[in-house]
This record gives C-alpha cells, structure tokens and sequence, in this order.
RNA sequence: GGCCCGUUCGUCUAUCGGUUAGGACACCAGGUUUUCAACCUGGUAAGAGGGGUUCGACUCCCCUACGGGCUGCCA
C-alpha cells in the first residue's frame, strides 16, 4: 500500500533530517490537547535528531494576544519541550504569504473573487433552500479579467473540480476526497491579509518542516492545503493527523473536566517527567512499555505506533505514573522541581534549613507521594516547627499511658547510638519491656513526631531530624 | 444535510488472518507491614450490531448504530 510504503521511508530512510513544528494560535492558555501534540513533534524530531520549530499563529489579530503566547512559552517550558531557533510569527510573514498569493494568481492556479459576503451568504441561502451543497461556486473563477470590476476581491484557490485529492497520512492511512466536495478556499482576503489555510502551507514550506503532526480536526484541510503546494510545485510533507483528547466521559475536553490548561498540571503538582510520561502513552504504544523514560521515550517514538481513536483522560494513571517517576528521580532534580512547583503555585519556598532537611529526606519521602502535594504533606515534620500539633487522630494516640512510655523513652534516646539499627534494637527492647508490640508504640511516636498518623517510618524521621529534636519532640509531647 | 475519521476489559492499549485475545491503571481478595503509601500474589473484566470474503476473522470488504471532526474572507 502507498501509505505503509510512505510511513517506512519516512521512518527508516529520511530523505532530508526531520524537520516538526508546534503551531498554537495564541488565543488563551496552551491546551492539555495542545502539550501533547507540542510533545509528538518534538519526540519524533529530536529522537531522529532532527529539528523542531515553534511558530505562533496569530493571524487572528483579535483574538492574539501576547499574555496567550507567555502562557504557551510557559506550558512549553515546564513540559520540558524546547524549540529550536528564534520563535517565528505568522503574522510577521503576510506579506510573504500575500506575496505567494499573487504568484498563485500569476500562474493560474487562483483568482480574483469579487463577491461580497452578501453574494456568498445568499448563495449559500439559495443552496439551503434548494437541498444542494452549501459550498460556494465562485461566478468570477472563469470570469473575463475584462469583466472585473474597480472594487476590493479577495483572492481564491482555483481548485480542481473533477478528480480526487488523496491525502497519504502516516497516522491515518489513505484517505481520499473527491474535488467537487472541496471549494475553491479563500488564500488572501479582501484586506490583504492572508487566510490560515495559505499561511500554514507558506510558512510550513519556509521554514521546511518535513512531518506534520496535529490533531485530526486539520484533516479535512490536509486535501485543501495540498492543492497549494501542488499548485505552487512545493514537496508536501508527511502528514501525521493525531486523534484529539477527551474528558473521562469521553466528550470533548472542556472546562467543565477540570484542568485543561497544561499551567493547571503543573499547580496540581504534577512531575513534568511523568507528565510527558503520561501524554507520550496517550494515544500511542511501543509494545506493553507503560513506564519509561523521556530518552527511552525519544527512542521509540513513532507514528506507526500512535493509535485511531481519540483517547480519554484518566487521572487515576496519570497519577500512578507520576509516583513512579517521583520515586525514580535524583534527589537534587526533584527537589529542583518541588521548588518550581511551590513557586508556580503559589506557595511560600522552602527556606535554606528546611530545603537541606528535605534534601536529606527525601529518600523515605519520594516513593511516598504521587505529586507534590503529596510531598509536602509526607514532608510536615520536616516544615512545622515545634511545638508540634498534633492532629486529631494523632492526638487521639497520645493518652496518657502512651505519652508515659514516651517519657521513659527520653533517657535511653540520649545515649543511644543514632543508626536505624540501633533505633531500631532500643524501640523494639522498649515496647517489650511494657509488655507492647512495636506496633502500639509506633503509633505515639509517630504523633509525637510528625502529629500526624500518616508519616515516613519513625526511624527515618528520628534520622532525619536528629536525636535533639527528636528529643525535644517527645519531651512536648509527654509533658 | 454533505464529506472525512473513529469503535478491543470501566480507562489507556497489544494483536498487523490461526493466541486460553496479552499488559498497565482502576477495582476486588489475600499477603507483608510501625499507620498511610509502597510492595508481593491472585481475581473480575473486552473485540458496537449485522452481513459477506476465507479452511479460518478482533484483524480484510459492505451496511447500520453510536462518537468525533470539517463544511468561514477563524485557526
């Protein structure tokens, strides 16, 4: 088949080194759906060491807004994902694609369209009426230059009516459009300004991308945009149209699911590893590999491998795999991202005693926690000061008898040698001697240390806050 | 309405004509255990429906249903 001929040379034989780009409108936040398609074309160009380019789409002057295009840097950015080059703007090469335009018109292959959008909207009210196609038939296609008149026209696509447009997609496979179904689109409005649909192929031309990769609500314009690199006699690329996300309840993904902007992942606390970790597997597999690394990810990505049917969101793995990927990272980088993470939401940073005390406990604190949250939470008995207060559960613990047994702790804590072991020899010798099993003395001790039920083991946290705070603690509690 | 895409356990998916349809998350049960978490073991659970093609279809073709997209001088 052509398409499986075409996806094996794209993947195994690149003619020229891979060139993707990520081309979001900057009209708001960067979308969940949005990060992952930014992620698709970079895995696939870095993993062949290739290019990948960032272009800005604000052709839409209205709704473009510069705090939008912060916001996609932003998303970019803590995704991991950087762009090669200078960020380019659509916008600032109109008069490349105006250009272009003119050129089409030169060589035939477009038109000067008089019609007003009165015209248009009353043909495509006569058309309703009537049952036919709503696609408008320009009258000014075969019209006598002779003819035109001395007014603003836009400038139109003259594109083929008999025949088919086939589109050879790698995600898709073939997909065929027969050309009477197509209109003759619009390349330069009456303005001037260029339409989206001449822009993307322009600047994709430009800046030689070689593969792209979007989401499969552009594939329809794929046959569109193809007759004008044929037009223009421009390579087309390889297309990869990718299915969208959508929510748990498999709707499309709107704000009513929650967090939809890739900013509100990183507020949720969310490590980025596991982010890309999770959007990678989303909508595409390498075999049974669900947990891997960003290299591993660059390795193996694909376009055989990514799937037909839109995929919905599941935060319950999203989740599993962020603890994975929390408890395989290097103390330093996750301390690193913890910090990001308080700073981006919000939260008061770690000051230098408590970042050294986190950085000493997170061994016992990573594989514990899922997010950052998460963390911080396992973290309280490094970030409160005494006295500490204990919760209500944990309250519950220290009564009197347990709070007795804390006290004759004290002395022994003062000469014991501070190792696990050791610790561990003296709390077990101790719970015997009151005739208790560890268990009933742990629960006290975790309460008097942390104030809560929930911690790392106590032996960890004794190591991690050393024998006179410990000491301290349980003096507080006791008393 | 027209055109295009899609449909395997609840979810993400493997399978590229021949498998007891595999894995992961979630869930359930058990184990370990100083709580929670983590961890270990086991379990429940799937090819939308109907026609073909074939010795044999989840895999190929057609129809239907359902979901999604496009149908702009938006991107």
């Amino acid at each position: 088949m052509v398409s499986e001929r075409l996806i094996g040379m794209a993947d195994t034989a690149p003619a020229r080194p891979v060139v993707t780009r990520f081309a979001p409108s900057p009209t708001g936040y960067l979308h969940i759906g949005g990060g992952r398609t930014a992620l698709f074309n970079w895995l696939y160009a870095r993993g062949r060491g290739g290019k990948f380019l960032l272009r800005i789409e604000d052709t839409d002057r209205e709704r473009s807004t510069p705090e939008a295009t912060e916001a996609i840097f932003r998303g970019l950015r803590w995704l991991g994902l950087d762009w090669d080059g200078e960020t380019t703007s659509q916008f600032e090469q109109r008069h490349r694609h105006a250009e272009v335009a003119r050129e089409m018109l030169a060589r035939g292959s477009a038109y000067k369209c008089f019609s007003t959008q009165e015209d248009i909207e009353a043909f495509r009210e006569a058309a309703r009426a009537e049952g036919r196609s709503t696609l408008f038939h320009s009258p000014w296609r075969d019209a006598d230059p002779a003819t035109h008149p001395d007014g603003p026209y836009a400038i139109r696509m003259r594109a083929p009516r008999a025949g088919e447009t086939v589109v050879e997609d790698a995600v898709q496979g073939t997909v065929r459009f027969r050309n009477d179904q197509l209109d003759d689109m619009v390349v330069l409005r009456s303005d001037g300004t260029p339409t989206y649909m001449l822009a993307v192929v322009v600047d994709d031309h430009d800046m030689g991308v070689t593969h792209v990769i979007r989401g499969d609500d552009h594939l329809n314009n794929a046959a569109r945009q193809q007759m004008v690199y044929d037009a223009m006699g421009w390579e087309v690329p390889v297309w990869a149209h990718i299915p969208l996300i959508h929510g748990p309840d498999g709707k499309k993904l709107s704000k009513r699911h929650g967090a939809v902007g890739v900013e509100e992942y990183q507020i949720i606390g969310y490590p980025a590893a596991g982010m890309r970790n999770y959007l990678t597997r989303l909508g595409w597999a390498h075999g049974d590999a669900e947990f891997f690394t960003t290299d591993q990810a660059l390795a193996w990505f694909d376009l055989p491998g990514i799937g037909r049917a839109p995929a919905r969101l599941d935060f319950k793995k999203l989740e599993n795999l962020c603890g994975q990927h929390m408890a395989a990272m290097e103390d330093a980088a996750l301390l690193h991202e913890l910090e990001a993470f308080l700073a981006a939401s919000g939260q008061p940073g770690l000051t230098p005693p408590q970042r050294d005390l986190m950085h000493s406990a997170l061994y016992c604190l990573k594989d514990r926690a899922k997010t950052f949250p998460e963390l911080v939470d396992k973290a309280r008995f490094i970030l409160t000061a005494r006295p500490i207060v204990a919760d209500e559960a944990a309250a519950r613990l220290l009564d009197p008898v347990s709070r007795g047994i804390l006290k004759t702790l004290t002395p022994q804590l003062q000469n014991a040698s501070w190792t696990k072991e050791a610790l561990e020899a003296l709390m077990t010798e101790t719970a015997m001697a009151q005739g208790l099993s560890f268990g009933k003395l742990a629960g006290p001790l975790r309460a008097a240390l942390a104030g809560r039920t929930v911690t790392p083991g106590v032996y960890d946290m004794m190591l991690v806050i050393g024998r006179q705070e410990t000491i301290a603690r349980l003096k507080d509690a006791a008393a």
